[in-house]
DNA sequence: GCTAGCTTGTGAAGGAATTCACAAGCCCGC
DNA sequence: GCGGGCTTGTGAATTCCTTCACAAGCTAGC
């Protein structure tokens, strides 16, 4: 498949959510328009987004929105299951473990995996806690598609070496570190000190 | 100034987190090769980023670590203190009350709110619950400069338009919504489940 | 003070993403 | 079953961002 850009993944993403809402107040269908407006975007970029994948719509009338919605969480690989660890069980680690958008969306989260011995053995909204040193050996046995990593910068490339050479291949990482892994494996990083400072750049240059 | 892109300024943040490292380090030079290979991109796009500010290295020598520290933090409107609240005070919102990342670069929570009852006056460490009836009103004694939104999404615009009406300009969103807000009003959304989304694309696009 | 060896700063070129603009096609009403 | 009114899908144009490539300029060594 030709490469696609990652803002048009994200757009689908921003997509997905709306025809969601469509679909729960009943609408049968929608335009790219309709579409743009709310989801801050134009609707040539709508069309131009759906454009990579197929053709999802019919002219003079717009597109199904049941038709649309499964079509795009088959493009994004939401129709399926994804087993989820969490490293690190901090105060993101616990707060991620009990977001239930997760669980809602398909995201299984099997374990998460921390150091201290306080926190190993307990539970989070019943998750369990696991000693990291059990990390490689687990994902031999539990096959999880995706690593959240959510421990200290210090430690988060290392965390992140330790996951790929498991056999791990796409990360999300909340360390506010540059992580660098082979070009197999995709890493996002989630970087909160970094829009910040995008909100204090606009801040102090707005003129 | 001509417009700065958002990429431009995520690459400076990166940049200062290293040069602060390389200062902790003892390093006094720097060159725009060094910066990039750490950084994850090329030795032009570093120079280009830096171009758009001025001109802050000796040719043949590289950048000094101290003075391309301070003026990225100049540019990046980091030599001063600022205030942040943070709306909702539930796991996310705990979470980030909690971080020591803002205090230590210099943003300075002033309280959380929310509007559940029992938490409404206790502290997160040390920083109160405030009454979320309270809101504008503190806004217009506290003078805050930025917001955190970590409400759930079903409340995010309606909390972002309290905000903006009782005039804060700069606000940061962990709710998994599509905000909408005047143009002189800077929002950043930080979206978990389409960073997944990212991930389970990639999962299943590669080939 | 002169030369060799680097590294910056920056126009120009190239590439990527967005927007434009319109032909193609569908539906509805008559 | 035909015409008017919409809306899609998509090449072309444009805008935006990145990479290239090299002149300019600094340092260190002799």
């Amino acid at each position: 498949m030709k490469r696609i850009a990652e803002s048009t993944v994200r757009r689908l993403s921003i997509y997905l959510r709306f025809l969601e809402e469509f679909e729960g107040n009943g609408l049968a269908t929608i335009s790219s328009d309709e579409l743009a407006r709310r989801g801050g975007t134009t609707s040539a970029q709508v069309r131009k987004d759906l454009s990579f994948f197929g053709s999802f719509g019919k002219r003079g009338l717009g597109y199904s929105v049941a038709e649309l919605r499964t079509a795009i969480r088959e493009i994004l690989g939401l129709q399926r299951e994804w087993r989820v660890i969490i490293v690190g069980a901090g105060k993101i680690g616990a707060a991620l473990a009990q977001y239930r958008g997760f669980r809602q969306r398909g995201f299984q989260i099997i374990a998460t995996y921390d150091t201290n011995p306080e926190k190993i053995g307990r539970t989070l909204d019943g998750i369990e806690v696991r000693d990291m040193a059990r990390l490689e050996a687990d994902i031999g046995r539990d096959k999880p598609d995706i690593a959240v990593i959510a421990v200290p910068s210090e430690g988060a490339q290392e965390t992140l070496d330790r996951l790929v050479r498991a056999g791990i291949t796409a990360v999300l990482s909340f360390a506010a570190a540059q992580l660098h892994a082979p070009p197999e494996v995709t890493v996002k990083t989630v970087n909160m000190a970094m829009e910040l400072e995008g909100l204090t750049f606009a801040l102090t240059n707005k003129d």
